[in-house]
RNA sequence: GGGGAGAUGGCGGAGUAGUCAAACGCACCAGACUGUAAAUCUGGCGGCUUCGGCCUACGAAGGUGCGAAUCCUUCUCUCCCCA
């Protein structure tokens, strides 16, 4: 019999830290986090990590072990997490990955097509060639190439473009071929997914209060302190730090900052929320649906019986 | 009290007789997504629709035009200046 991993996914500021909390004290967890962001230290503010507190009341994996130039990608996390996931269950423990970060978590879940990773220089290149020629003409030579690659990108995605061809140039081999020779968790494990939603108002009400205590925690002087160093291409997209530079550079106002880290904040959770939709293996736990937490469903009620045991 | 400016879709804001359900931006909704993913990109966005159209709309009411968001009259409201 295969091993259970179980996932807890969802658009950020819905309680996904907390019932994982709940989940794994409850049935002797351990908690992985599937978040491109916690990983960061001197971005605890930013990332919304969980608290001290909250970290020792169940053993939490992959938060706050790199520093802000480090780059991360799914990929990495994906060898990480399966390596956690492993230890997890030797120690006869259940783990239970949490996060909002879909590319990341499906990358776990149904692997990756092997590569040598990414060429700065290849994407420089690719870049500077779309600059004068427009991003038609970049489309236009993965379609000679790649061409069903081509199909399933935009011209407008100037970022997939230049993977796809970038993926030729290093590996001579196009990502179409690649595509299907990948294995993931759910080859090996009993893997269960639960997905976490609630009302659109709500969670947008539940954004703004988060963003709003984010301030008044001081991440304006996090987001100081951040852009004194060099930040990876990873960690500079956190949400929060380009609307804090905007202010810092006297674009605007905090309040401007704060209205524009919320609002980019809810467009993120309804993002996730498509990803998500997509993933016809979630089991969704509405928090509408009930007065109670969905902790409480999940824990003690049927969900658990019904989808775990 | 006198003079001037203006009222456009959820908001901002074009348009100044036909090709206007009304540019553009924002918000919002939906979707795509395999090494930057808290990123990147796409579509929709008055209502109804058998997808051909139909209906309701540009402060209100009248009027002139074959035809009005666009012109005229009156009214209501807002802003500014002078008293």
């Amino acid at each position: 019999m295969k091993e259970k991993v179980i996932f807890i996914v969802g658009p950020t500021a819905v309680g996904k830290t907390s019932l994982a909390i709940k989940l794994a004290k409850k049935i002797k967890g351990e908690i992985i986090s599937a978040d491109s962001m916690q990983v960061y230290k001197g971005m605890d503010i930013l990332s919304q990590k969980p608290t001290k507190r909250e970290r020792s009341a169940a053993p939490h994996h992959l938060i706050s072990f790199l520093k802000a130039s480090d780059e991360y990608s799914a990929a990495i996390f994906a060898k990480m997490a399966e390596k956690k996931i492993e230890g997890i269950i030797k120690k006869g423990k259940i783990p239970i990955v949490v996060g909002g970060s879909g590319l990341y978590i499906k990358t776990l879940i149904d692997g990756i097509f092997p590569s040598k990773g990414k060429d700065e220089k290849i994407r420089q290149n690719l870049r500077q060639i779309a600059d004068r020629n427009g991003s038609i003409f970049l489309h236009n030579k993965l379609k000679r190439v790649d061409p069903l690659a081509a199909q399933g990108i935009h011209p407008n995605d100037l970022k997939r473009v230049i993977r796809a061809l970038e993926i030729y140039e290093l590996e001579k081999k196009t990502k179409t071929s690649l595509k299907p020779k990948t294995t993931g968790l759910k080859d090996i494990y009993d893997v269960r997914i639960f997905g976490l939603n609630m009302n659109r108002g709500k969670l947008y009400e539940r954004i703004n209060k988060r963003v709003d205590l984010m301030f008044k925690k001081g991440i304006v002087n996090e987001v100081k302190k951040l852009l004194r160093k060099t930040l990876s291409v990873t960690s500079k997209q956190a949400l929060g730090i380009k609307e804090i530079e905007g202010y810092f550079n006297k674009a605007y106002d905090e309040t401007e900052a704060k209205d524009a880290l919320k609002k980019n904040t809810r467009r993120f959770a309804k993002r996730q929320l498509t990803w998500f939709r997509a993933d016809k293996r979630i089991v969704w736990l509405d928090i509408d649906k009930t007065r109670e937490a969905p902790a409480t469903r999940i824990i003690h009620g049927d969900v658990w019986k019904e989808h775990c045991l």
